[in-house]
DNA sequence: TTCCCGAGAC
DNA sequence: GTCTCGGGAA
């Protein structure tokens, strides 16, 4: 048997529905970033590129102004390495060796290979300064040709939808065993987008209606610790800043019990953890004390209600 | 001498 | 996220 023996050991028995879900929300509704209109591999590769170290809001503009100053990969290819390198200056692109990479993968195409794109990923990682996410990412918003993408995003949710381990090949197995076949244009799209705006760091399921809450582990049990999340505050977060968190996530629902407003304070609650339900009632109890949270034992459940 | 991988730089 | 580099394995 091959090493993809098991790949979908961590998912739910009806993937199939787990991915309509989630196709059926990102068709539904998504940000509308401009790249996401085009299935040029050209204006693909330059949102790809930019978007690796700024964030997305920054890039549409140096994206428009970028296309607007080279419109295809033959003007690029044709420009002075000095203006490229200078416009990624001046529109605060970050490392400039990425515009040095971009301008030398505008001329391969060109050069070695007569204008024609390669239309898969491992043609595309033969392009400078294109690896495996870029590369699987172009090939499926260019020629829905791509094998699944895996970055920290990614990574981030399926820790904690399907308890996948902190393991690069059990993320790149899930991953590929989820994708749904011939279709990865949409849905790499729809997987980051749910990383984006659902499963960030702090998580938002309910605020985004999460397509996922169903099947997905972390909203069971409130845990959302993920990889990338330090399980230490990155400086003591002080008593203080956590209240004040306690109050403004209250004063957006009406009611939330422990392991719903947990995960709402501070990303790496764990019911059992650390900063856990022993952690959240001690810091209610606070707060209750100077009459400003009400804290309710409802069947079992332990309810808090901002008081006003 | 070539391959593979972790570490650091960009 | 990707590339380059240096040490250790094959």
């Amino acid at each position: 048997m091959s090493e993809q023996a098991g790949a979908d050991e961590h998912l739910p028995s009806d993937v199939h529905a787990v991915r309509d879900a989630l196709v059926e929300w990102y068709e539904a509704d998504h940000r509308d970033y401009p790249w996401r209109r085009t299935d040029d591999p050209y204006e693909i590769l330059v949102s790809e590129v930019m978007s690796q170290q700024t964030q997305l809001d920054r890039v549409v503009a140096a994206w428009e102004d970028f296309l607007e100053r080279w419109p295809t990969v033959a003007d690029l290819a044709a420009a002075d390495r000095g203006d490229v390198v200078g416009f990624w200056t001046d529109h605060s692109l970050g490392y400039n060796n990425r515009a040095k990479y971009l301008h030398e993968a505008a001329r391969q195409v060109v050069h070695e290979r007569d204008g024609e794109w390669p239309r898969d990923p491992d043609g595309l990682s033969e392009l400078m300064g294109v690896g495996p996410y870029t590369a699987n990412a172009v090939a499926s918003f260019a020629f829905d040709n791509g094998n699944a993408v895996v970055d920290t995003n990614v990574k981030r949710v399926l820790y904690r939808a399907f308890d996948v381990p902190d393991d690069d090949d059990a993320f790149e197995a899930t991953a590929r065993a989820l994708l749904p076949e011939g279709r990865s244009r949409v849905w790499n799209n729809a997987v980051m987008e749910l990383g984006g705006v659902a499963c960030e760091k702090t998580p938002d399921c309910d605020g985004a209606q999460c397509p996922w809450r169903e099947w997905c582990s972390a909203y069971q049990s409130g845990d959302f610790t993920a990889p990338d999340v330090p399980t230490q505050p990155a400086f003591e977060g002080s008593r203080r800043q956590f209240r004040g968190r306690v109050i403004s996530v209250l004063n957006e629902y009406d009611e939330l019990t422990l392991d719903e407003l947990g995960p709402r304070i501070r990303v790496d609650y764990a019911p059992e953890g650390e900063h856990g339900r022993e952690w959240l009632r001690g810091l209610l109890s606070d707060l209750a004390d100077d009459e400003l949270v009400a804290v309710t034992e409802a069947d079992g459940r332990t309810v808090a209600t901002l008081r006003r």
